[in-house]
DNA sequence: CTTGAGCGG
């Protein structure tokens, strides 16, 4: 069940990079609302822990205002990050799978040589050089992330064993683990006090630091209703499952809601009463 | 010794 990507989705929506870890989906919206109207924001995040993975997407409903956004908010300070603006690629598996995780590299190495080493099987769109927290030397530890799959793949292949100059040991080159993340995740969100409720009581969403609940009709007994995937209800969006916030006036003057979905919480600027909302995305 | 966060709904 695809997501209906029809159209020009692409044209329109967003992937942000080097989100803040404390960014709200109702900030993200908040930043690029100054360029024109956002349709949809959201930031990604850990599904049990609600930690943030530091990215997210913002779904503009005009493609000049997705261009003015790049070219605005591209490289915008925000807290302690430099956000990176893009255009988004519809998902699918070119794009999965594209990060590469070196070992046994030199010491000395700098980003430019491993621009030289890594550039040539594609455009690596990010670089990584791992040092150590203590004592700040090279680890000989890189990540390389490639555009697309077949890149990475082929890096794999080429250089993995590969001795560079003046080495002594031969280079160990994979695919980084892609589950690595949700585990650090799963922890941090953890560190981070999730759980810091020590009451035992309350079965609704206890989670630190986000935006003030209103609980709309949720399940019986207060659940959540488990919103089944590959089941495309058809529900209207104020009457469906679920437990909305409310979001008081934004700085722009909109109303808004924040909707809780897989535990999630996607920031929608107009709000769960508008019966136009999400026309035609539906809620898979 | 798989980072900090580049592709979901």
């Amino acid at each position: 069940m695809p997501f209906n990507q029809n159209n020009d989705t692409a044209l329109t929506n967003l992937i942000v990079n080097y989100l803040p870890q404390n960014l709200t989906d109702k900030e993200l919206f908040s930043i690029f609302v100054t360029i024109g109207p956002v349709e949809s924001c959201r930031v990604m995040r850990d599904n049990k822990t609600g930690y943030s993975y530091g990215f997210g997407f913002v779904n503009f409903s005009r493609q000049e205002d997705a261009t003015k956004a790049i070219n605005q908010l591209n490289g915008l300070e925000v807290q302690n990050k430099r956000l990176k603006v893009s255009y988004a690629r519809p998902s699918g598996e070119d794009i999965k799978d594209t990060n590469l995780y070196i070992t046994n590299l030199p010491r000395t190495i700098t980003e430019d040589q491993l621009e030289d080493l890594f550039g040539k099987f594609g455009r690596i769109v990010q670089k990584n050089i791992l040092k150590d927290k203590i004592t700040g030397l090279p680890r000989g530890v890189a990540f390389v992330r490639y555009d697309r799959k077949s890149e990475a793949a082929q890096a794999v292949t080429e250089m993995n064993g590969y001795v560079p100059e003046g080495c002594l040991e031969p280079l160990v080159v994979k695919i980084a683990e892609e589950h690595g993340k949700q585990k650090a995740a799963y922890y941090a969100g953890w560190h981070a006090g999730y759980t810091q409720s020590r009451g035992s009581g309350s079965s609704s969403q206890k989670k630190s630091g986000v935006i003030p609940t209103v609980v709309v009709p949720a399940g019986p007994r207060g659940t959540v209703p488990t919103v089944r995937a590959g089941v495309p209800t058809r529900i209207p969006a104020y009457s469906a499952p679920g437990v909305y916030s409310q979001v008081r006036a934004n700085p722009n003057g909109f109303g808004g809601a924040v909707r809780q979905d897989k535990s999630h919480y996607r920031y929608n600027p107009v709000g769960p009463a508008n019966a136009g909302y999400n026309v035609g995305g539906g809620y898979y």
